[in-house]
RNA sequence: CGGGGCGUAGCGUAGUCCGGCUAGCGCGCUUGCUUGGGGUGCAAGAGGUCGGGAGUUCAAAUCUCCCCGCCCCGACCA
């Protein structure tokens, strides 16, 4: 490709609304440019990256013997109340009306509609195992948009979904994309890891998440240096000893705490109450229901893991309107004591197991209770892990300090058993004759996604850095005089030649501009490989051979080609 | 949706509090000259319904009200 024969806007300054560098570079380079919030065109650059990572996710998916199809990404909303997700997922569904007024959604992933596949094709234990993928647009009607390609309404995905007979099968398809994912990570030149994560709204029971650590990621991770734990915080446990139980004591004792609503005003004189001697009690409403939680008051509450063990699909803090008339005081005041209501459930967090001498709030406003036995004193519905790991607490596993770091996610992979078989009745016939529902798995990449990622994780001062594997351009060719008769011009062409001739992608900077501007560019788009190509090196019979991320060196014009082909051959 | 901020030329911005604008600057763009190995210099130019609407006023980018868009923080997720 010739410079001039593109569109390749790069600007000097970023445009304001970029926040992270990733995003900024995104523009700067000219690689994207946005219509509307989260609504992005790519340019010719940005759609060249965007293919690669494509074809290196396809040649993996086919590797690990999936078949790639293209759903629809109008779906009827028929399927998506048939697995029940016209609800559970509807805030984030783009849904569009036909001139008959029937309503349809705009893909955001395609477990219906790949399940109604099934249902319909799928018969015989003989067709088993099958795994398909698509690449396509989905869509989400983002809460807020974010980051340019990072949380966008719209953006490209790889999915793909697993049919096995058995839940023993479905785990060796799991353990394939997992082990196709770390391909495909690796070949985009990422430094990205699984980590153990919750299953969310799509459902089921096994799931890791591919995660790139970034200061920018919109997760957080935990995990363990000495045996490589790794789990999303929204998962993740530690080994943290429960409450220490102390000499069963006297009877719960009422105490006048004006207006001490918090549990550091609580642990302060002269009340004095370690906030690890307090129980904190949450009202939350679940599935329109209000339960109680209660959690160390030195403990954060989490709140993907009270639904997920609760099962609850929608939950959020009750409001001080709700909670007065339920409980009798405002929060601050709060407890599991006395006054809770029969029907309202009391969910515990495990580290208070065995507590006692704890203090709570005694549902008036104004008083706390102390010499609380939890187990004594409290009607616990169930225990559950409910708190939220800190950094420094004990690895689960092997029990040495754990850390917390940001990351992107950029590929998940679940383990969904019968869940959307059983509701759009997908069944094959055993070798014996008998019916059973499949047993599917579901596995997605963010791939507009995936190129934000690789841009934030390869970056420096002057521009991109691409990985060989998905840059636009992997050499840019850089004669500082482009007139056609021009020496410099000539061996640019002859490289060109040369080079595409050996199935390199190449880019000729046959603009009319200063050296100083296109090295610039070429810097700031992140080609890999530069030759440049000017009349002081000429005059010695070389150019020059500028790795994006090492340093220049001169080298004869006859061995150019071959050393170039060294350095993208590895 | 809650909280915060911002909308002035393709991009970055000054001016907005305190009305007087014929809207200024840098980059980019066009033309000419210049320069020719790290965003060259000089000159001339094109480009703006100051997000939109309504109002106040002799006069509105500036004040008031309504609307729209965008960014950031939170809840959602590939």
């Amino acid at each position: 490709m010739k410079w001039t024969q593109t569109l390749i806007p790069t600007l000097r300054e970023a445009p304001a609304d970029a926040e992270i560098v990733s995003h900024k570079l995104l523009l700067r380079a000219g690689l994207i440019r946005k219509l509307a919030g989260g609504v992005y065109t790519f340019l010719p650059l940005g759609l060249r990256a965007l293919r690669k990572v494509e074809k290196i996710i396809r040649e993996e998916m086919d590797r690990a013997g999936a078949i790639e199809v293209l759903m629809p990404a109008l779906q009827p909303k028929e399927i998506w109340e048939q697995s029940g997700r016209a609800e559970t997922a509807k805030d984030v569904l783009c849904k569009v009306k036909d001139r008959a007024n029937r309503e349809w959604f705009l893909s955001p992933t395609a477990e219906e509609v790949i399940t109604t596949l099934a249902a319909g094709e799928i018969n015989s234990y003989r067709q088993l195992p099958k795994n398909f993928y698509q690449i396509s647009t989905k869509f989400r009607d983002e809460i807020r948009p974010r980051f340019g390609l990072m949380r966008a309404k719209e953006f490209i995905m790889k999915d793909a979904y697993s049919f096995d007979t058995t839940d023993e099968n479905a785990m060796a398809s799991y353990h394939k994309m997992y082990d196709a994912y770390k391909r495909i990570f690796a070949r985009c030149g990422l430094q990205a890891f699984p980590v153990e994560a919750d299953t969310g709204v799509i459902g089921g029971n096994y799931s890791h998440e591919f995660m790139v650590p970034a200061e920018t990621g919109e997760n957080d991770v935990v995990y363990c240096e000495a045996c490589g734990y790794a789990a999303n915080i929204e998962k993740a446990t530690s080994g943290i000893p429960k409450t220490a139980s102390r000499e069963v004591g006297a009877a719960i004792e009422k105490f006048a705490t004006p207006g001490v609503v918090t549990i550091e005003a609580l642990a302060k004189e002269p009340y004095k109450v370690p906030a690890n001697r307090q129980i904190k009690t949450l009202v939350y409403i679940a599935d329109s229901k209000p339960v109680l939680i209660l959690i160390r008051g030195d403990d954060q509450l989490n709140e993907t893991k009270f639904a997920a063990k609760t099962g609850a699909v929608a939950v959020r803090p009750a409001t001080a309107e709700e909670i007065v008339p339920l409980l009798g005081a405002k929060p601050g005041s709060l407890g599991a004591v006395v006054n809770v209501p029969a029907d309202v459930k009391v969910f515990a967090d495990e580290r208070l197991q065995g507590a006692n001498d704890m203090t709570t709030g005694a549902n008036e406003d104004g008083f706390h209770l102390k010499n609380v036995s939890i187990e004594r004193d409290i009607k616990v519905t169930a225990w559950f892990d409910l708190r939220t790991v800190s950094a420094g607490e004990p690895c689960v596993k092997c029990a040495k300090p754990l850390k917390i770091r940001r990351a992107i996610e950029v590929g998940h992979v679940f383990k969904l058993g019968t869940k959307y078989s059983e509701a759009l009745n997908a069944m094959y016939l055993d070798d014996t004759g008998v019916r059973h529902f499949l047993v599917m798995g579901c596995y997605g990449i963010g791939v507009t996604r995936t190129l934000q990622a690789i841009i934030e994780q390869g970056n420096d001062k002057d521009g991109v850095i691409w990985p060989l594997s998905v840059a636009p351009y992997q050499v840019c060719i850089t004669p500082l005089a482009v007139a056609p008769e021009s020496d410099a011009m000539k061996l640019a062409e002859k490289f060109y030649a040369e080079l595409s001739a050996k199935g390199v992608d190449v880019i000729l900077d046959d603009r009319d501009e200063r050296p100083g501007v296109k090295f610039k560019d070429s810097e700031l788009v992140g080609f890999p490989i530069r030759i440049g190509i000017g009349e002081k090196s000429l005059a010695k019979g070389e150019v020059e051979l500028k790795p994006r991320n090492g340093a220049l060196q001169a080298i004869k014009a006859e061995d150019a080609v071959e050393a170039v082909m060294k350095l993208i051959n590895g």
